[in-house]
RNA sequence: GCGGCGGUGCUGGAACUGGUCUACAGGAUGGUCUCAAACACCAUUGUCCGAAAGGACGUGUGGGUUCGAAUCCCACCCGCCGCACCA
């Protein structure tokens, strides 16, 4: 007899020995004779801090899930395992206990490493690395190389967030509603050269091809948002006075009629110099400078009264000639567009309220819906008619989008305009003044300026410091020896680039990596990127939707441009899990509520874990934890278990290699046929639900189902029935509770799950001789009867007719018409 | 305000294209086993009326379409997430 009580802690390790030692999921890149499909399955790179939450786990038990399903169904996988391990959590660390961020990561990425494979993930372990590694970001700092040569890295002067307190700058990311993450000071804004990549020049490219990817729409609409393309025209406003130039933006330059004044915003370079030597040079200074000492979210306020004070000079509006006032006002910002602004109040609901405000004039062009020219549906930001736009009277009438094209033909014609594209998106900002990031691999030289590394002398190695705390320069400024070198060019005294990357930058390529981790001669060989990319299905935190996602494929855009790479989009398919709650909340240390993947996985074992963290909802919504329902796929992978080491026992001797496992012995029948319907019902439910729709949690549902009925039948069915039903079991289970499954199925049949192909359900069996006819009364159900499969609509009218509540119901009534729908009910509707 | 997602038993959730509402699990109650408990196993479990047969009601609210609506349409309420002076 062998052992029957399902313990994981012995399985568990078992079998993730066996896999490590046979090196089970590791996948060559040269497929020799194998011609199967490649199929590569990521989750986004983990950041190693700590210990694994039990996000990661959600993330792993859905990846490695799918990865199985794929294994199984004739794919060659890819997937691999590495760590974002370059980043501020490590260096802040090094800040309070001197302890060097290489050695607290260090040590991170070992407790990463020992849970993931306590988890029993598929992981092919030998491409794994981390992006702090020399031989890694060796070729991080050869893509900007790259990118430099190509003009898309460039360097310039920008204001950067600075927290007063902790004396650094911070990332965009480290700022929470104007306030610093670590310390809470409120944070400031410096001006300081910078390096960007130019990623604008991809906006139209990254929105467009989102039309190609299998991604969830919300990522897409939030990709999409961020772009924020808007189609309109640039218009020259001329301030006669100084003679100079100031284009606007706008999505409506049909409105230009409307115009009656015009806006700076208060950072605008020339709000000061317009009102010099006016009698509201005083005005206008000290409204600047208010503005300056508020945060954006201050600004950006909702309800706030439109504040602003005039200049003293107007610009022409070119098409009617008219001078109109000059304001500052802080609800134009300068970061969009040109930084200042026409103002149509009729047709905009931010001047309408400034020019409520300010007491200035309002001047409808659009007609309303109802042709409505009246003050009072002001404003509106509609289309109509167009009226009153003098001296361009060959407008009047005009629909406003037909006038529009007009406009900007004219202004074009002039001089005065043209056709433009506005984008919400910036130039991605990667210089960080930090210690724990790659190095950028630039040098200064007084004779020849900015000059690029040569890669052949990549790595620019981050050197070891001795003090972390940041100084409002990055900490790499006090490392002189390694500050100072030659310059490439001329040998002449040169300086390093001190400030490190963006950490986004490190992972915004390392999917490319994995394909051809141990290449030393290059970041990748093209043949073999073409062998596994696009990856197949990305898994990841929706948190990512924006900044990760548009970052790598922008990276992969601009490679291809740069003849690295045979493909635009990284992500084929995307999919986006829901977070895991406690008691509705989102697990902090400081609420208490966290839930600790090793605490689960020492008590239960990690298929418990891992299965009901599947189990408890669809994976693409938030779950919340529950301690009972974890109790809960405790108790059936245990009963699953014990039915299967019994049945193995009963069964006897597994069958030999040659035959088919999973077959029903042959003419079946009765309790014997009940089963092995049940199984084949199960392959076909959990089949469907994990391909396309990623249903996990329905999937083992059914598991649970075909278990009940194992064990609800057990005593009544030949042994070999039941072997071929508790192994289709395990088998369907492997996905999700691989050492459990692995364990039963070897006790039942003598064989490795993951070897054998994905079960296929029978037809003959998923067919029933009888199903359960409704019979329904004015589309109420009154009875049910066995009805045959192949019945005629006519017997099945029959059968309803004599089913006895039926004839109760029919009693005295009329059947005014009847409703057929075949194999499931019969609807009489009745008077 | 705009965009997205959601609202189903005591709880998590199922019901895929309109066709048996509540699969599966948790919890609860009762029982078997046990000296006892835990484990395990079995049974019951939407609400109301009824001894039962059976009936009425029931998927956030109100209306509509349909033989038939959780599902489709209209109006509204509530919750969560994202964006938010983007010209």
């Amino acid at each position: 007899m062998a052992e029957q009580r399902y313990d994981p802690s012995r399985i568990e390790p078992r079998w993730q020995q066996v896999w490590a030692a046979e090196r089970t999921w590791e996948v060559p890149n040269d497929p020799g004779g194998d011609r199967r499909a490649k199929s590569y399955v990521l989750e986004m790179l983990p950041y190693p801090s700590g210990e694994p939450h039990i996000g990661h786990l959600k993330t792993y038990a859905v990846g490695d899930a799918i990865a199985h399903f794929h294994r199984r169904t004739g794919h060659r996988v890819l997937h691999p395992m590495g760590y974002d391990a370059f980043g501020l959590p490590a260096e802040n660390h090094a800040i309070k206990t001197g302890e060097h961020p290489r050695a607290s990561t260090a040590s991170s990425i070992k407790s990463f490493q020992r849970q993931f494979r306590s988890w029993g993930i598929s992981i092919d372990w030998s491409r794994e690395f981390g992006t702090h590694e020399p031989r890694y970001y060796r070729w991080t700092q050869w893509i900007f190389l790259a990118l430099f040569e190509a003009g898309l890295a460039y360097r310039k002067e920008a204001a950067v967030k600075w927290c007063p307190n902790d004396a650094t700058v911070l990332a965009n990311e480290q700022v929470i509603d104007g306030h610093c993450e670590r310390c809470g000071a409120e944070v400031e804004v410096r001006q300081l050269e910078q390096w960007f990549f130019r990623i604008t020049d991809y906006a139209d490219r990254l929105l467009d091809d989102l039309g190609g990817i299998d991604w969830p729409e919300h990522v897409k609409t939030m990709q999409r948002n961020w772009i924020g393309r808007s189609e309109g025209a640039e218009v020259v406003f001329r301030c006669q006075e100084l003679g100079i130039d100031y284009p606007v933006f706008t999505t409506r330059p049909d409105t230009l009629f409307g115009a009656t004044f015009f806006v700076l915003a208060p950072e605008h370079p020339d709000a000061l110099r317009l009102a010099r030597g006016t009698e509201h040079e005083e005005a206008v200074r000290d409204y600047v400078n208010r503005a300056a000492g508020e945060s954006s979210e201050e600004r950006g306020a909702l309800e706030r009264p439109k504040t602003g004070v005039a200049v003293g000079r107007t610009v022409t509006n070119p098409v009617n000639g008219e001078q109109l006032p000059v304001f500052v006002a802080d609800y134009v910002l300068m970061e969009y567009g040109t930084g200042a602004i026409m103002a149509v109040p009729a047709h905009d609901e931010r001047d309408f309220a400034f020019a409520q405000a300010h007491g200035l004039p309002v001047r409808r062009v659009v007609a309303g819906p109802e042709g409505s020219t009246s003050p009072d549906d002001l404003p509106y930001a509609g289309d109509g008619a167009m009226v009153d736009s003098h001296p361009h009277s060959e407008l009047q009438g005009l629909h406003s989008r037909d006038a529009l094209a007009r406009i900007v033909g004219w202004l074009d014609a002039e001089g005065k305009g043209h056709a433009s594209v506005s984008y919400r998106l910036r130039d991605w900002l990667v210089s960080r003044q930090r210690y724990w990031g790659c190095p950028i691999p630039i040098v200064y030289c007084a004779r020849c300026g900015t000059v690029p590394v040569p890669t052949d002398q990549l790595p620019v190695e981050l050197p070891d410091i001795a003090d972390y705390a940041p100084r409002g320069r990055s900490p790499l400024d006090a490392a002189e020896d390694w500050v100072a070198t030659t310059c490439p060019n001329c040998g002449g005294p040169a300086r390093r680039e001190t400030d490190t990357m963006d950490t986004f930058v490190d992972s915004s390529w390392y999917f490319l990596r994995y394909c051809d981790a141990s290449n030393d001669q290059a970041a990748w060989d093209p043949t073999v990127l073409a062998e596994w990319m696009p990856v197949d299905q990305y898994i990841g935190g929706v948190e990512h939707a924006i900044l990760h996602l548009m970052y790598a494929r922008f990276f992969c855009k601009a490679l291809a441009d740069l003849g690295h790479l045979g493909f635009q989009e990284p992500f084929q398919a995307l999919f986006t899990q829901g977070m895991v709650t406690k008691d509705g909340a989102k697990m902090s240390k400081s609420k208490g509520n966290v839930v600790s993947p090793a605490a689960i996985v020492k008590r239960y074992g990690a298929d418990t874990a891992r299965a009901y963290i599947l189990f408890v909802g669809p994976p693409d919504q938030d779950a919340d934890w529950s301690d009972e329902g974890v109790e809960g796929v405790y108790r059936f992978l245990g009963r699953l278990w014990r039915l299967s080491a019994e049945a193995a026992d009963l069964a006897g001797s597994p069958p030999d290699a040659s035959a088919p496992v999973l077959d029903a012995p042959a003419g079946a029948e009765g309790d014997d046929l009940e089963l092995l319907r049940k199984a084949h019902w199960a392959i076909e439910k959990v089949t469907g639900d994990i391909r396309g729709r990623f249903a996990f949690n329905t999937a083992i549902a059914a598991i649970m189902e075909l278990t009940n009925e194992c064990s609800r039948l057990r005593e009544r069915v030949d042994p070999q029935t039941l072997r071929a039903a508790l192994a289709t079991a395990n088998s369907l289970l492997f996905s999700f509770a691989p050492h459990a499954a692995a364990d039963g199925y070897e006790r039942l049949t003598g064989r490795r799950v993951w070897e054998e192909p994905w079960p296929e359900a029978e037809p003959a069996l998923l067919e029933r001789p009888t199903f359960e006819l409704v019979c329904q009364i004015n589309g109420k159900v009154r009875d049910r009867v066995q009805a045959a499969a192949d019945a005629s609509e006519e017997e099945l009218k029959e059968l309803c007719r004599n089913a006895p509540n039926v004839q109760a119901h029919l009693d005295g009534h009329e059947i005014v018409k009847e409703v057929v729908v075949p194999r499931r009910l019969v609807n009489f509707v009745v008077r």
